[in-house]
DNA sequence: TGTATTGGATACACCGATGTATCGAAAGAG
DNA sequence: CTCTTTCGATACATCGGTGTATCCAATACA
């Protein structure tokens, strides 16, 4: 019975290796990627048996969305709080640093993410709780792009704030395929940097995109 | 012997069944994607038994590479056709149209170029390969922007014409992602064409995102 | 602390896919 | 047309992963 509709006690224990399980899981998909990965080979790096997945879940699939979804909240929650840390006022290139610090932090995450994606994009029953969470996101940054008009006028070019927040999304997944390649962390999150400011602040900065 | 140190007589029949090979394992990696297909299921679909796939490649991964490479070089044939079509000078818009309407031609070939980008994230050997052939096609988009100076003055705030032409790669990776989440082929066409415009023209046209 | 219940390990039967070795048929060379 | 070489189908041995059923140990609860 691995579907949550569990009625009786559950234990410490439980929850406990079910956690075990879904970090050793990040591990092995981030290394091999979802698709080769056996259940058991996460079951041997979680070091348990195959008794105790069957016993928390009931497929591959079944644990991987439960992982990506644990992850996309996490950091779902640290964007907004990077959003938040500003006064009433945001300024926006402080919180494009913190933002954009967050959202690369590590290439791991972004593996596993894109699996995700692939996974999405065959499946429309995911895809749609996938772009849900995209929604939600955008608008986050653009309520918060509202809250910010008068400080830095956004450039025309981008329509109203809901645009920019498309396109802020829309760079993040580009500079994201750039460094699933090149590997380059700090260059991304260099990168990433100035294309949002470049598109938010209609601003003046000069892009550096010497690599590759 | 599928290693490609073939010396002697090399049949037509050969050459046609590893055409039919490579098409079907298209259509299969699109429908399931990469890394959850077996040779069997390829060779099923093309009609062969496996001794002919053994014949032809010596494993899943060498099928997939050749497929990529394939059908890569095609699309950046077809993109540079159309970045030729003007004559010595560019117009930026109608190029854009063109390219954008290449691009994002079918969506099965995002899905197998995004397997394939998966299968580099992890492999740097093919990921070498993938960031050449990218590197490429930024090179010869960045030259033709060189030629449209002065007709369209590109925007500063990209930078010399090589940013402009990193953003232009960007915004295509932003575009297809989410594009493969919403399966709008009509929209993402005309978003990337407006972010496209946008990014090269200095322009005024207003984004329209109107999508989940 | 004793006892009922839950969690996870072990063992088993079962595919499905892999790769190889062999053989007959098709196609090029002369 | 014949002969030689190449191509691809078939059969086989094997392996790794799957899911289930059973059993012992750990844990909550009274």
């Amino acid at each position: 019975m691995a579907v949550d509709g569990r009625t009786g006690r559950v234990t410490r224990r439980r929850v406990h290796t079910r956690a075990n399980l879904l970090d050793a899981a990040f591990s092995v998909f981030a290394a091999k990627g979802f698709g080769h990965v056996s259940i058991e080979e996460v079951c041997e790096a979680a070091g348990y048996s195959r008794g105790a997945f069957y016993s928390n879940f009931s497929s591959l699939d079944e644990l991987f969305f439960a992982l990506y979804r644990e992850r996309a909240d996490l950091i779902a929650e640290q964007v907004s709080g990077a959003l938040a840390l500003d006064g009433p006022d945001l300024d926006v290139p402080a919180a494009v640093d913190r933002v954009t610090d967050v959202l690369l932090l590590d290439r791991d995450w972004l593996l596993v993410k894109t699996d995700f994606l692939v996974h999405a994009a065959r499946d429309p029953e995911v895809a749609r709780s996938l772009l849900e969470h995209r929604a939600r996101l955008r608008q986050a940054i653009a309520e918060r792009l509202g809250r910010a008009r008068g400080h830095t006028a956004l450039p025309a070019v981008l329509g109203d704030t809901d645009g920019a927040a498309h396109a802020v999304v829309a760079a993040y997944d580009g500079v994201t395929t750039q460094l699933l390649l090149d590997r380059d962390l700090d260059h991304a999150r260099a990168w990433l940097k100035q294309l949002l400011t470049a598109l938010l602040t209609d601003g003046s900065g000069t892009l550096d995109h010497t690599k590759n």
